[in-house]
RNA sequence: CGGAGUGUGGCUCAGCUUGGUAGAGCGUUGCGUUCGGGACGCAAAAGUCGCAGGUUCAAAUCCUGUCACUCCGACCA
């Protein structure tokens, strides 16, 4: 490929509406071109780097015996209606109606159409276990699609779905399913890649997890010990709190005057905030009713815990005069309001507490929920906090960090199996459902997140298994006749080797031409330059700079495939 | 869906406060000089100032509405 002839233009400032790198880089770069919000057209060069990133998950998941298949983009809507999910799953979920008036939607995860698929090839125990996977299309309507290609609406994914007799086995998959991730995030070129226990959110099931990318710029909030191995996504980090032990008080109503935060309380009454007992209110999505979460007042509630502990949707709540509910002065005590009270499990252990008195202007010292209140049932609801304490080792070790999921995998059960009716027979005769995973990875999230990780200021670092080229081949001074042909015959000479190159012999000035260079990101780049042509060289060197060389003009066809052989073998080294 | 901000040639922006009918740099086209990290000179093309109303003799500028984008939050495999 001609670097003169390359679709996509390139820019020499940065875009102003980028915030991330990766986003800023690819679009300066020539690599895509916004259409709408959260949609992009892809460049040739992106297309060819999401293409090998594809062919990677290809090789990985026909590793664990995967067998590639493809769903329709569009879906009626009664396939969703059988899972129930075209009722329960939001706007993001883009409905509409065909011509003669049927309602459909586009896809944005197809566990129901591989149901579907697979519905009577699995009707015997025979058959099992197998795994179906597609690399396709999805749309989410994303409320505010962000970052390039971090989140998008519409976006390349790999899914896949695989069906067991037994939880057992699908537990066995789903290991070998989780190495073959690792494997992938390693040969595409980041293999900082964690796995992280996760939410299963939507897809239902019970275990799940998330492969993150660790980077200032990610939208998950990770718990990672330092200690041990320990890592979670935040939303389902278990809390753990040791609380010391303080002398019990008598229970005292005080004036507070205009202190209604946590932090004017115990300020304006002197005491620890840890002693004191934040309540945080929501209501249910189902009947707007009211539920109020008190948790010890330096943490905050993880409202991913709340819903799952409730069983229904809750939003932050909207505190009305008939509530009963003094916003700014609520406690468990002489609550007057009519709401659902819970207690994190951070105000256990605690005999002396700052509470709201339910009056404004008033709250109370000295409350000890037992004594006070009664007994009751401490539940986990609350944020990890930063040097928390690991559930797994006990030490006070958790860092948090955020991240961007690349994938995720989760063990689904028989939530759609039993919904859609997809039943086997075993050996004895009986009828039963077929256990499920699934597994996802964003194939163009993962391009953004290999930039996002390996980038500099000029452009992204791509490694050989994902670059758009092998090598970027720059032709200095094309108006030197004896350069020009030398350059001409050795673009000539890799193409015939198969090498994949792309070839600069604009005449431009150098530092035009290196800048394209860079942007482009190719590992290898060949300088040929009348300069070098005098001293019988040529330039050969990485985009990373850790390599730098001058070759024999005589050698350079053999240096450069031994180049770019050293370079997949590191990066492909698991 | 809430809060904040921004919309001016392909890109980055100035002009708006205090109305007088549009500018710069980059990029593009042509010619010439240059040539190892985004050169220079000359010439040229390119914008109904997001859109729609309104005020005014006159609107990029003031007012109203609307749309789009960015950020924060809500939401979210």
């Amino acid at each position: 490929m001609k670097l003169d002839k390359l679709v996509g233009e390139r820019f020499k400032e940065r875009p102003s509406d980028c915030v991330v790198d990766s986003h800023a880089l690819m679009v300066k770069g020539g690599y895509m071109k916004r259409v709408a919000n959260g949609i992009f057209s892809m460049n040739p060069p992106l297309k060819r780097v999401t293409k090998k990133i594809e062919n990677i998950i290809r090789y990985e998941m026909d590793r664990i015996d995967g067998q590639e298949v493809l769903f329709p983009v569009v879906l009626p809507a009664g396939l969703w209606e059988e899972s129930g999910r075209y009722e329960s799953v939001g706007s993001e979920l883009l409905r509409f109606r065909d011509r003669s008036d049927a309602p459909m939607l586009l896809g944005m995860t197809h566990e129901e159409a591989a149901v579907h698929l697979v519905k009577e090839f699995g009707n015997t125990h025979n058959r099992y276990p197998f795994m179906i996977y597609q690399i396709q299309t999805k749309f989410r309507d994303e409320a505010r699609p962000r970052a390039g290609l971090i989140r998008v609406r519409e976006f390349t994914m790999k899914d896949a779905y695989s069906f067991h007799l037994t939880q057992e086995d699908l537990e066995a998959y789903y290991e070998e399913c989780l190495e073959a991730y690792n494997r992938i995030f390693k040969r595409a070129g980041i293999p900082e890649t964690i796995t992280v226990a996760s939410d299963a959110g939507m897809m239902g099931g019970k275990v799940a997890h998330e492969f993150m990318l660790p980077t200032p710029i990610g939208e998950d909030y990770l718990a990672i010990c330092s200690h041990c191995d320990y890592t979670a996504n935040m939303e389902v980090a278990q809390t753990i709190v040791k609380n010391a032990s303080v002398p019990m008080e008598a229970l005292t109503k005080v004036h507070t005057p205009n202190a209604k935060t946590i932090e004017e309380v115990c300020t304006f009454l002197g005491s620890d905030v840890k002693q004191s007992c934040k309540a945080v209110v929501y209501q249910k999505n189902v009947d707007d009713s009211y539920v109020i979460v008190f948790t010890r007042g330096d943490m905050d509630v993880n409202e991913i815990k709340l819903k799952n502990y409730l069983g229904e949707e809750v939003y932050p709540a909207i505190i009305t005069e008939e509530s009963g509910i003094v916003a700014g002065f609520i406690g468990p005590v002489n609550f007057a309001g009519n709401a659902t009270l819970l207690f994190d499990i951070s105000l256990e252990g605690i005999d002396s507490l700052v509470i709201g008195a339910n009056e404004v202007d008033y709250h109370s010292t000295g409350f000890n929920v037992e004594r006070d209140y009664g007994e009751v049932t401490y539940v986990d609801l609350s944020k990890i906090l930063e040097n928390g304490i690991c559930p797994k080792c006990g030490q006070e070790t958790i860092q948090l960090s955020r991240g961007i999921e690349v994938g995720n995998i989760f063990q689904l059960g028989t939530k759609y199996t039993e919904s859609m009716n997809m039943t086997y027979t075993d050996e004895n005769g009986d009828v039963k459902y077929p256990i499920m995973g699934c597994y996802g990875i964003g194939v163009g999230r993962l391009a953004a997140s290999v930039a996002e990780a390996h980038h500099d200021d000029y452009g992204p670092i791509w490694p050989i298994t994902i670059a758009p080229w092998e090598v970027h081949l720059c032709c200095l001074r094309s108006d030197d006749a004896e350069t020009k042909d030398f350059a001409d015959n050795l673009y000539k000479a890799m193409k015939d080797e198969g090498i994949e190159v792309i070839y600069d012999d604009r005449q431009v000035r150098p530092g035009f031409m290196f800048s394209d260079a860079d942007l482009l990101g190719v590992p290898v780049r060949v300088v040929v330059s009348p300069r070098n042509l005098k001293e019988s060289v040529v330039e050969i060197s990485t985009r990373d700079k850790a390599i730098q060389m001058k070759v024999p003009t005589d050698r350079v066809m053999h240096e450069i495939k031994g180049l770019i052989e050293e370079l997949y073998k590191e990066a492909n080294r698991i």
